[in-house]
DNA sequence: GCGACAG
DNA sequence: ATCTTGTCGC
């Protein structure tokens, strides 16, 4: 599949940041509500230096089989601070979905989306550079404040932030930590939990992802 | 064995 | 984020 580039590529902190804040403006907030084919993005760390392999995995939304898997190797393309965390796997990750021969209909990123100190994480970037409807999901809380939901499989809060709602922690799984769910584009907040749930029957995260980590980490 | 959790 | 060790449990 065709993705956009990201051009120049900031070098600065400033730069990076005013990327940010230019293309947040581009975030659309509703969307699709079913999807077919749905892909799951996960950056995978090795070796002492800034090594990294990037995977997608696509999976058919019904039945979970997968349909097509694409990994590329490269270098964080940028360096770690906190907030501009995209920018280290953004080039890996565009890499790796053009080698996808087919076009998902929803992209599931291992981070954040709206929920982000600038309201644009990872899910954003990759939704608005695709053009795709894209929702994050992070492992631990990273912005905001909200209460811990339920102990049942699908209890959710609402994290806010500034006193906008940004996201849901969500628990997918009883008796598992939840999941930090937020829109990264052309998608709602209820569809993105609504898919990150139906997503993850049987394990904390969305099966999509949890596969592209498997392959990130062992890939061929 | 794999997954959750500790720190 | 990474690595390593160990416990518990399906």
């Amino acid at each position: 599949m065709q993705v956009e580039q990201l051009h120049p590529w900031p070098s600065t902190v400033a730069e990076a940041e005013a990327i940010q804040d230019r293309l947040r403006g581009h975030v659309e907030l509703t969307g699709p509500d079913t999807f077919a084919l749905v892909a799951g993005l996960d950056v995978h760390y090795h070796g002492p230096g800034d090594d990294l392999t990037a995977a997608v995995v696509v999976m058919d939304a019904a039945t979970l089989a997968v349909v097509e898997q694409v990994v590329a190797h490269g270098k964080a393309a940028f360096p770690y601070v906190p907030g501009l965390f995209a920018f280290r796997e953004l080039p890996a990750l565009v890499e790796a979905l053009e080698q996808l021969t087919v076009t998902p209909d929803l992209l599931v990123c291992d981070g954040y989306g709206l929920a982000h100190p600038r309201g644009f994480g990872l899910a954003c970037h990759v939704g608005v550079l695709t053009g795709l409807p894209a929702l994050g999901v992070g492992k631990t809380p990273f912005v905001g404040r909200h209460e811990p939901p339920g102990a049942e499989r699908g209890a959710w809060t609402p994290i806010t932030h500034d006193g906008a709602t940004v996201g849901r922690a969500l628990r997918t799984q009883r008796g598992v930590k939840p999941v930090y769910v937020s829109q990264g584009h052309r998608i709602t907040l209820d569809t993105a939990t609504d898919q990150v749930l139906r997503l993850a029957p049987r394990y904390r995260l969305p099966e999509p992802v949890r596969r592209a980590d498997h392959l990130a980490r062992h890939p061929g």
